[in-house]
RNA sequence: UGACCCAUGGUGUAAUUGGCAACACGUCUGAUUUUGGUUCAGAAGAGUCCAGGUUCGAGCCCUGGUGGGUCAACCA
């Protein structure tokens, strides 16, 4: 290994790791780490969260702790079932495993209830009556202190005997919140004596209809942390704010030296696409995509069935880093990241996507045979495989130009080209339909420069991909570009994000020849198709058509110079 | 007329905690190549938002600006 190899291979360091190494060193929580990924079930995960589950989760295991999965359920409203199947799916998928200690805010209910009595009991919260409006009037603003409930002062037993009565079910919807009475002054708005239960007759997806009152976020979250032992509770920069409550409740809560600790990272953001459950969200339910899992989606189950791999998103998070600075980063950094993982696995097979049919005029017809190719030139474990040749071929119609320009390296009248891993061959004649569209190419083979070698040392410049016509199998080839033609569309104050989706991110090509290799391949198996790109079959694939998508292209320096 | 946070090549991160800015992506050369892929060799590109200060020495510390982000849901 070189000295450049081997700084490679130390793990960078972020702020946080900095942070816990010196918790370490003060020994603070017995010398535990312990994390936990809290996603609410109320959407599908996109990449972001890839980001925040591989530093969460990765942490702990750098640190050789522990980390949960711990769901944030507590408003019934917005979550379901479905949505935590989806998310317990995509984690495992990306390679974690949370043993045992998987989670719910709801389970943590009645340790919430009684905690909530115990601040009425000391005086730090209350029942107020007032409608929301109200409140959120008397809340002030950022720049101008909030005023007090009437209500602030009422004695611990009447708060007592309301909040049982909310809990209870004597209350409609929004009639009484109880609140924590802190400061009405604070110079942030979290501190100003914020609703920590709320009055909602919904149906619980795991408690059903048990609970009538919901803990609010806030009043929900360091308390789990804390039960569960977090020491490291590690979020997103939007709840920087909310820290000072979140320490507030911990200190009320607390019975020992233990706590848990908050720390904020930038969430992400990537190029071309849009990054919250809400628009996302948006775009499935007003079918701009197909379903959550759609292969143009920043989600994990789309980039799944795109053909991402859980090694290329670990990595691609490992590579973007961990800051408080909010930035862009560029989706070609994502693209590097399937690409090198997929260029050291994916099998390679052979397949034309626009065909041009070429005949072999000198190859006796009704004959085929089998040629040897390598399976994965990076892998040599991989083996080698036969494809079949014959008299009538396909060639990409891109591959041929009736008037080549400078430094065009492949087919053109009169030119001679070699067909991976079979000949040498010659073209000598267009043929034309009426409309002057080329439909078939006539070619002459050299028989001696099998294997694709060149017996006399005789050079050709360009190896063209191909697929004998009688033994290729028809497939379907979907291709995707960017589902938005602007870097930032969520950026644009006046103009709604879906505005710039770009119309051609999927374009579907229903006449494909790949050679039978893939006959046998199973839903999400990868391929790369020579000169092409990475491709993986969909689980639209059914009995009679095979379905590909093409995950990535693979770099192509010719489009680059061509456009010179 | 607030609180909190952020600011390093085009992009994302780093800089042994004060010693004259490194890595990755991207871009551009060239070599190799039965994938115009991979690999290899190399190049261009920032003097660290600005202004002061401390210091022999500042991207790191201090002060003041500027720019940007977050916070006023009975959402998380």
């Amino acid at each position: 290994m070189t000295v450049k190899e081997q700084e490679e291979v130390v793990k960078p360091t972020n702020f946080i790791h900095q942070q816990i190494d010196k918790d370490l060193e003060e020994g603070k929580n017995e010398g535990r780490v312990h994390t936990r990924f809290p996603p609410e079930p109320n959407g599908y995960l996109h990449i972001g969260h890839a980001k925040s589950i591989c530093l969460n989760f990765g942490t702990a295991e750098k640190y050789n702790g522990l980390y949960n999965l711990r769901f944030d359920d507590t408003n019934p409203s917005k979550e379901e079932t479905e949505y935590v199947d989806s998310i317990k799916e995509d984690v495992r998928w990306l390679g974690f495993d949370w043993g045992d200690r998987e989670y719910f805010a709801s389970d943590y209910f009645g340790k919430l209830y009684e905690f909530a009595l115990k601040l009425i009991r000391e005086g730090k919260a209350y029942v107020d009556d007032q409608p929301a409006e109200v409140i959120s009037e008397q809340k002030g603003t950022p720049t101008r202190p909030g005023t007090e409930s009437p209500f602030r002062n009422r004695t611990a037993e009447e708060n007592l005997e309301l909040f049982l009565a909310m809990k209870n079910g004597d209350f409609k919807d929004g009639e009484k919140v109880l609140r924590a009475k802190i400061d009405m002054a604070s110079p942030n708005m979290h501190m100003r004596d914020p609703i920590i239960y709320r009055i909602m007759h919904t149906p619980h997806h795991r408690t059903g209809t048990e609970w009538c009152i919901y803990p609010m976020y806030d009043f929900a979250h360091g308390q789990s942390d804390y039960w569960e032992g977090i020491t490291h509770s590690i979020c997103t920069l939007e709840f920087e704010v909310h820290r000072p409550l979140y320490d507030w409740f911990v200190e009320q809560l607390k019975d020992t030296d233990y706590r848990p600790r908050q720390i904020e990272f930038a969430r992400l953001n990537l190029s071309y696409t849009v990054m919250s459950k809400r628009k996302l969200l948006e775009l499935v339910k007003d079918n701009h995509v197909n379903g959550w899992d759609d292969p143009r989606m920043p989600t994990i189950s789309g980039l799944r069935r795109r053909g991402y791999t859980p090694d290329s998103i670990r990595n691609f998070a490992e590579r973007i880093g961990v800051t408080k600075t909010d930035g862009m980063i560029d989706v070609a950094l994502l693209e590097h990241s399937v690409r090198e993982d997929l260029n050291k696995s994916a099998q390679r097979v052979m397949g034309v996507l626009n065909p041009l049919k070429v005949v072999i005029t000198n190859y006796p017809e009704g004959q085929s045979e089998e040629l040897e190719a390598v399976n994965n030139p990076e892998d040599e474990s991989m083996g080698k495989r036969m494809v079949p040749f014959s008299r009538e071929l396909y060639i990409e119609r891109d591959d041929f130009m009736e008037n080549p320009p400078r430094k065009f390296f492949r087919l053109g009248v009169g030119r001679e080209v070699r067909l991976r891993y079979a000949y040498f061959v010659t073209c000598n004649e267009v043929v034309k339909d009426e409309n002057g569209e080329i439909i078939e190419l006539r070619c002459t083979y050299d028989p001696a420069s099998k294997g694709g070698k060149s017996p006399d040392g005789r050079k050709v410049k360009g190896t063209l991909h191909w697929v004998s016509a009688p033994h290729a199998v028809k497939s379907e080839v979907r291709l995707y570009d960017r589902l938005f033609s602007d870097e930032n569309p969520q950026a644009h104050k006046d103009v709604d994000f879906k505005e710039f989706m770009n119309p051609d991110s999927l374009q579907s090509l229903t006449d494909c020849y790949i050679e039978p290799f893939v006959k046998t391949a199973n839903a999400l198996d990868h391929f790369q198709f020579e000169r092409l790109g990475y491709f993986n079959v969909d689980p639209d694939t059914n009995g009679d058509t095979i379905v590909f998508n093409r995950t990535v292209s693979l770099k192509d320096s010719w489009s680059k110079a061509k456009k010179k």
